[in-house]
DNA sequence: ACATGGATTCGCT
DNA sequence: GCGAATCCATGTT
């Protein structure tokens, strides 16, 4: 299994979100193994992007997107959720591609229980479909901010069958970012059951 | 120091 | 289609 490299997160945010669909998220948790296939990737980008959190240039907490591509950008979102992102771009400039859903292949029991213990006791096969469920379902939270997902031996990206066709539409719950709503900037594997939305 | 609102999700209407 | 859950960075006073 071969591991993706440094080099590959220093594009731009929407090469790379692309690129990712089909690769494979590995979390060696206490409690076992989780891992599964991107299915479904957002990229955002720097101030010319209204939807990015970059918006507002480089602030304590966007400081990191213009960090080491490679590394994770972990924030909440209504107080509840963690999104999971990984930094894009070289050095000095910012982006960053949020995973939005996982095909789960292993430890599904792990990350069953994971979603049971908060809000969602109905948990059901689709475990990491949508951002916040996979972050969840992967035992990702707040303490995993800027860890490198280059250099870590126990959560890390690994090269996947790529699918057939992806499809590239506009991005998810960003109707407040202007014209940048309308950005193709979303990628997902057709007629993939674990996408969020169609 | 305070007010605002969000890269979400589910359940009820 | 809409409200609740409920944290915290950002922008404003």
């Amino acid at each position: 299994m071969k591991r993706l490299s440094r080099s590959f997160f220093e594009r731009p945010p929407q090469v790379v979100a692309e690129k990712l669909i089909g690769s494979i998220l590995i979390h060696k948790t206490d409690r076992g193994l989780i891992a599964g296939k991107i299915v479904e990737t957002e990229a955002y980008g720097d101030m010319n992007d209204l939807a990015s959190h970059a918006r507002f240039g480089k602030t304590a907490r966007t400081k990191i997107m213009y960090g080491h591509p490679g590394i994770l950008y972990i924030y909440k979102i209504y107080g509840i959720f963690s999104m999971a992102n990984i930094i894009c771009e070289a050095r000095g400039k910012a982006g960053a591609v949020l995973l939005r859903s996982i095909e789960v292949t292993e430890g599904k029991d792990i990350a069953i229980k994971n979603l049971k213990k908060s809000r969602f006791a109905k948990a059901n096969q689709f475990i990491a479909t949508g951002p916040g469920k996979l972050a969840l379902a992967f035992t990702i939270n707040s303490n995993f901010n800027s860890l490198d997902l280059i250099t870590s031996d126990t959560i890390y990206l690994v090269w996947g069958e790529k699918p057939s066709d992806i499809i590239r539409t506009n991005r998810i719950g960003v109707d407040y970012a202007k014209y940048c709503k309308d950005f193709p900037w979303r990628f997902y594997a057709k007629n993939n059951q674990f996408v969020s939305k169609k």
